[in-house]
DNA sequence: CTGTTAGCGCATTCAA
DNA sequence: TTGAATGCGCTAACAG
């Protein structure tokens, strides 16, 4: 593979000329940038971009960690970092870590060995653990969609607790008496904050306390599965399930049909962020839709002008809007009546 | 960020030893490795990969280019490749090119500008050139999925041809005489060897090539959706639907429910790809599966062998067996009856 | 077992 | 407008 010295010798420069022409340095006189050029293309040229950051100290490349790549949820918010980092110039490196911080930590450590310029997380738990150990290497962070333990970092999510809250009410209002929460993990903060909506309103309610009906597990179609057949095995039977996202409500659907459960005609079901056009069949569902693509680009925006040198003590928590969708699955009058 | 020199100058050694330390080397006596690694610890010092690879000239990285990232076929896939290249100690790139060629060869310029180790490919279009561009620049690469013009290179696919002759046999053999097929981009290989495959069943049957309906679009639930509609629009109107993907498969079935025909009652759906947990709600496709999780481990494992040093002049072409599973969405006996 | 030398490919600094 | 020297952080090759 050829090195800039190797096109240097074939244009009759120097090396530092060559560079010049990559990175379209003005102090070229045409002639030679032609020369230049033209041995680049004649070689096939790319430049070491290894050597690039060594050398400058920066890799013009961010990494996007994520809990659930799988999830269209997430891979939406990736696509509003992804666009935004590329308009600036940075390379978006993607990670899975499939909520477990165990996966979380050996990538962080490879990210700094890479030396990303920054890093977007979506926390696998709300230990602050990652955050400092990426501030200790003075790699620039935003957290992503959850809370962390520790405040002082830049972030970006949605009001989980009060879309809860909502949801919750619109759920009572239709006259449900005994609602079942199927929240994800109880170390992830939108799974507490979800379950935390979802009492207030509860406690607001004539119901009080006792009517709480909260699981918790995965957020993933088999965890949302397992919790709806929990619910069900329970007396009184709920008439309403609310699942704490999008896979969750998935899985749940599944094991109601399965218990020869229609929805919205028996049960209903509202859950937190939409579902893309590929998995929205039948019925659709009722949600607290979050806007991911936008969070994607907040992010990275944010993160963008710490690496440009911002540099105020206090960070930014950036509380974006959600917006209620009311759709088929929440629409069942006779639902209540088919409570036991 | 601290170096390989401020730990060594800590414990009171050479960088060289350092590395050694580093890099697992038995020439070391117990003692020093300890103080080097107190100092290690000590400094948090985490090696710099970039100033590694150049020296080394290796990355130990490899890029998967996948053509859509959200599905799930795919990030299957992908986590085949991830499973296989971490035991061998190498990191992969997730890099996402929506079915583009400009997407695509952009990137092929990034990978080599990053100097990765080898590539997986599932190619955007048939076209040869990303293959021959990696090439030039030495760079390994699998060819995954789909074919392209080229043959000189190592690559692992299902027969699609054969899986959808079976799937349309199946049709055929259910008594449809009009069946609808729904396929990709027609310069993905795929997309033309399921139609290949179809064809040739038509071929075989008593119907003729006169019974074909062959669409194209993208693949992806609104690509499915569009061409269900336009299949419906025709007369006479198609008792069964093949789809290219799963993808497809989910948007035809919208399309079909939104024209108030259900699904196996009033027509039947085939489809290549079989749907993950999350999107398999009612109903449950007959599909021609393919083992994503191994064809990504398989290919894998062809790329480390060259990495490794494999030179042989032929290629190795893995063809491996998919699997057709029949489940309800092609059992209506009535379905025949409700064509006009 | 440990240290020294040298260089991977590139761009900053300083001269010319 | 161009070039030479230098070093980014690391490790192979060789000495000791």
């Amino acid at each position: 593979m050829s090195t800039i010295h190797d096109v240097a010798e074939r244009a009759g420069v120097s090396a530092m000329t060559v560079s010049r022409v990559i990175n379209r340095s003005n102090y070229i006189s045409p002639k030679t940038r032609e020369r230049v050029e033209a041995a680049i293309a004649e070689l096939g040229y790319v430049p070491n971009t290894l050597a690039r950051s060594l050398r400058l100290k920066g890799t013009k490349t961010l990494a996007l960690i994520l809990s659930d790549i799988t999830n269209p949820f997430f891979t939406t918010l990736g696509r509003g970092v992804q666009d935004v980092a590329r308009t600036a110039g940075f390379n978006v490196i993607f990670c899975n870590t499939d909520e477990s911080e165990t996966e979380q930590a050996e990538q962080l450590i490879t990210l700094v060995q890479k030396r990303v310029d920054g890093v977007l997380l979506v926390p696998a738990a709300s230990s602050a653990e990652p955050v400092a150990y990426l501030k200790k290497h003075k790699i620039p962070v935003v957290v992503l969609d959850r809370r962390v333990d520790d405040c002082a970092v830049d972030s970006v999510r949605c009001d989980s607790e009060a879309g809860a809250y909502q949801l919750t009410r619109l759920l009572l209002g239709l006259g449900h008496r005994c609602i079942a929460m199927l929240s994800g993990p109880a170390t992830v903060s939108t799974a507490a904050d979800r379950v935390a909506g979802y009492r207030r309103a509860l406690a607001e309610s004539d119901l009080g306390a006792s009517a709480e009906r909260v699981f918790h597990g995965p957020y993933t179609p088999a965890g949302g599965r397992a919790m709806a057949c929990a619910a069900l095995a329970q007396h009184p039977r709920p008439t309403a399930f609310f699942a704490a996202n999008n896979f969750i409500a998935v899985g749940a659907y599944q094991a109601l049909n399965e218990a020869g459960l229609s929805v919205p005609e028996d049960v209903a079901i509202v859950a937190f962020d939409d579902l893309p056009l590929s998995t929205m069949i039948e019925p659709v569902f009722t949600v607290a839709a979050q806007p991911a693509y936008e969070m994607g680009q907040r992010a990275t925006q944010l993160l963008l002008a710490r690496l440009g040198g911002e540099e105020p003590a206090d960070c930014h928590e950036v509380i974006l809007p959600f917006e209620i969708i009311v759709r088929r699955s929440s629409s069942g009058a006779q639902q209540l009546a088919n409570g036991q």
